[in-house]
DNA sequence: TATGAATGAGTTTTCATTCAT
DNA sequence: CATGAATGAAAACTCATTCAT
């Protein structure tokens, strides 16, 4: 009825379940396949797993709770907001590019899920886009970025231009760095791209 | 053996999955639904489509393509790069914002299929990703935009941006106005959201 | 969605189900057994009923009905209410005598059911119990019947006494006349089996 | 690999089986919610009973022979042999009254069993319908009842009629009060339900 | 051209039972 | 004696596609 949420298996599953979804696809990801890659019996992931839904869920939950989680770690040990956003990014990139078969997993495959799941990643996500949002506080109060800036569209921006960025790496089969990009990602979306020749 | 790609039912076909995907999900928007929808029987979408994904290629691709057309038509009437840009982005909003079925189907719904699927939506999109570069080059050559940009990236940004803020009106149940987010998105763009005091 | 309850395949499949079910058992009867019995695919079976509880139900509602109905037929052509008692237990024996199959099916297997199909199983039921009901009344109204009898207890004897005796006769393979036992269980009931000297 | 049938636990478990099923209906009573009804382990079940269905019949056999044993310790006090018959129905009747739970196992839960489990139901009960037979018998042999009965008819009226009779009280949540239908039942079952007007 | 009845492959989940501790 | 984590077999149902009419 209820599901032990601990132990090496249930870390094993979720592992297994991002390798074989990363190799075959969501569609081609049965339970049996995972449980195989596993190295236990399907009927073990129910004992750690409600269903095959939260056994996704908890698999978004877990790497993307550590992605923040990391994240704001680096952040915090910069001073200027600047070198914040840029850590961000660069955060973003490295730990995606460090993990290609999570990186398929989060850009392509785990958007495949139907709306409801979508809206229960969506509720995780959230604490990233607060985290983005602080830092565009944090930059108008301190003057470096503009006091009229729409927050909504600016974490628009900023999310989108670094997801876009990712997922068109991840389908160009991770051919190019992603980590030299956070740069001149952070550059244009602080200066814009108009040319100032002064 | 081959399909008839003319016809009014395979525009009335079109439409109706439009509309039943937008209603439904993708999920529950099976063939025999569609069917229903457009007043004909399941073995005729199959005189019109090779298959279901065809079917949904050929909508995206009819759509989109009158979407590109339309939003090029209107740009060539633009003078200057930025007004261009402007343009692009106020087309993108305003197609959606009109039709609030067929952003629901590409935001969210058709984002459901399978990586194959997917890849050939990719190549229809192509077309309006290029029209994104030809303005980039525009403004670079014009010496409005930044020489040293990387195309890529800028493409990244422009896309990413408007995509995300539409997907989010869409998921806000399309509650504030797209199109009034054009300018300010325009300006962020170009301008960055850095303060400049001066 | 809505089902067929109509054609030559839903009288086909009902008697495949009894068949199979009989043979089997009704924890061995599955649907693909079923189907095959039927000489149908096994999504056929789902043209014409909702689900397996349908089917289940459907046989039930079919084949009781029609013995209801019979039985009905035949008593009307008895004038005296023991005739007519007489010929419901005659009825009720030589229907299932003349197939085994259905008397395996709804004595033995059918009871195996959850509890909520038993609960449908009861409602067409129901006209039977009425039926006998309506004897029960007919006989008090023409003082054949002790006027104080409670017709509750007085059709739980009937019903309960037909039902056993049945049931027994399939228990043990069929093996004796049930046909004959008409006549005895007629005295039985209406006369006691207390011993009269007189 | 031979089990415990005595010990504590060993009642503990047949009880939380009852109170389960009584509860849950058969279908829903899994062997680990007996276990935790009973306040075991799951395996500790299988050190007491051989598999689920001898836990069953365990439950059958410990309850009906008690019943069958209370039953004839109360009729051997009796003298005549209506006595005895009119207490046979009175024990039935009030040992199951007394047991709702029990009650609800017996008259609906168990019958959902599969054919194999109910045989050996069947062999449980054979010592009851011996004893109503040997009624029977007593009450030939003293000119009570009538010579020329059939045995097996007379016990299937009478076993058929207590049985439905309790079933009826069952489904109808035990709202009446079914000691009362002792006297005429029993009454019905020896004279009949003919109007003798003299 | 158009129909729609028929097909049948494919997957999640449950739960009785085991056995290492 | 007792535990409870792990096992793995088994079945109802959906729906894209076909093809005889």
């Amino acid at each position: 009825m209820t599901v032990k949420r601990k132990g090496p298996k249930y870390e094993k599953i979720i592992d297994a379940a991002v390798t074989v979804i990363a190799k075959h696809g969501y569609h081609q990801s049965q339970i049996s396949k995972i449980a195989r890659e596993a190295g236990v019996a399907d009927g073990t992931i129910y004992l750690y797993f409600k269903n095959k839904e939260d056994l996704l869920i908890s698999l978004f939950r877990e790497k993307m709770g550590r992605f923040i989680d990391t994240t704001i770690d680096e952040i915090e040990q910069q001073h200027s907001v600047e070198d914040k956003l840029l850590t961000l990014i660069e955060m973003h990139f490295k730990q995606l590019s460090v993990d290609h078969e999570l990186a398929i997993v989060t850009q392509l495959e785990l958007r495949q899920t139907n709306r409801e799941l979508r809206a229960k990643i969506g509720e995780v996500l959230k604490r990233y886009l607060e985290l983005v949002d602080s830092l565009i506080y944090e930059g108008i109060d301190e003057k470096v970025f503009h006091p009229d800036l729409d927050i909504r569209i600016v974490r628009q921006m900023i999310f989108g231009t670094i997801d876009e960025t990712t997922t068109s790496w991840v389908m160009n089969d991770h051919r190019f760095d992603l980590t030299a990009l956070a740069k001149p990602v952070h550059d244009l979306l602080i200066n814009g791209f108009r040319y100032r020749s002064s």
